[in-house]
DNA sequence: TTTGCTTCAGAAAATGATTTTCCATAGGAG
DNA sequence: CTCCTATGGAAAATCATTTTCTGAAGCAAA
């Protein structure tokens, strides 16, 4: 039971299997995963488990601000972080990974960002692309060849 | 004969009637186009322009690093971003505009990221989205219901 | 418990953005 | 002028995501 389920209650939303497994995985994984990776990691729990479940579910959290949307990380497919606290997401162009990063400035960041513009500022998305530290060491040829 | 059309150039590629007008509109627009919307724009000009051939165009631009994309603003298309200067970009939820924002902290931030991360950071994007102040007081009903 | 209403998962079809394929042509090199 | 490659356009293909439909629970009230 943690934040997401917790949230699904609250909302008057059933706690089906299925989606307490969805939100286990949001709140346990720290890489960021996609609707399709999600549904490939709960199918030898649930062998019925489809798509569509995985993704009305994501949206309802999202929709719920519970969980926040990356926008895809050179592969083409969203990626989903339930992790709320303001941070950084480093994607790596060459292996597709996504990592958190804490900068200590970003608070200062946003402040002057909602001062300034006089947006109501409800999210953000902090991503910073490159090449991860061990994918500049290898240098070479691409590690796998993206899915575009 | 903009940064554009000068890296198509350099490249090696042909400067075609409708590859200019593409960086055209993306060195002047500052909307943050999606291709539909880039070709929408050139149809009364190049009336047999084809889709294909915007999305061509702009992953070249895309591959070169002559432009940035921001991800989806909420209306399931790709933005592109010709300002390759850091910066924020505002995206309202409601409206789905996008507008630019200069907080000269994020020079900062890219410099602590850089060298702590050890990630060669090839570019950013840093999205805030939220209500725009227009939004904010207008509060009610969706200003226009998507840009497809 | 039984009745009735509402929510949900799943399958399949639909949607919509983006990419690919194929072909005729325009431009440049020699 | 001729060859060769890059290009634009049309149409088909892809692929992630959403919608529709249906039957099966879950829940409330009697």
């Amino acid at each position: 039971m943690n934040r997401l389920t917790i949230g699904l209650k609250q909302a008057g939303l059933r706690l089906t299997p299925q989606r307490v497994a969805i939100c286990k995985i949001l709140a346990e994984s720290k890489d960021h995963p996609t609707a399709m990776m999600i549904y490939h990691q709960l199918l030898p729990q649930f062998p019925t488990l489809s798509l569509a479940t995985v993704y009305k579910t994501l949206n309802v959290l999202k929709s719920m601000g519970l969980v926040h949307t990356l926008g895809d990380a050179g592969d083409g497919a969203e990626h989903f972080d339930a992790d709320l606290t303001p941070h950084i997401n480093l994607v790596c162009v060459r292996c597709n990974s996504v990592v958190d990063f804490d900068e200590g400035l970003i608070h200062a960041v946003q402040q002057a960002v909602e001062q300034r513009s006089g947006y109501e500022i409800q999210g953000a998305r902090i991503v910073y692309y490159g090449l991860c530290p061990q994918c500049r060491v290898n240098g070479t040829a691409k590690q796998q060849e993206s899915a575009q």
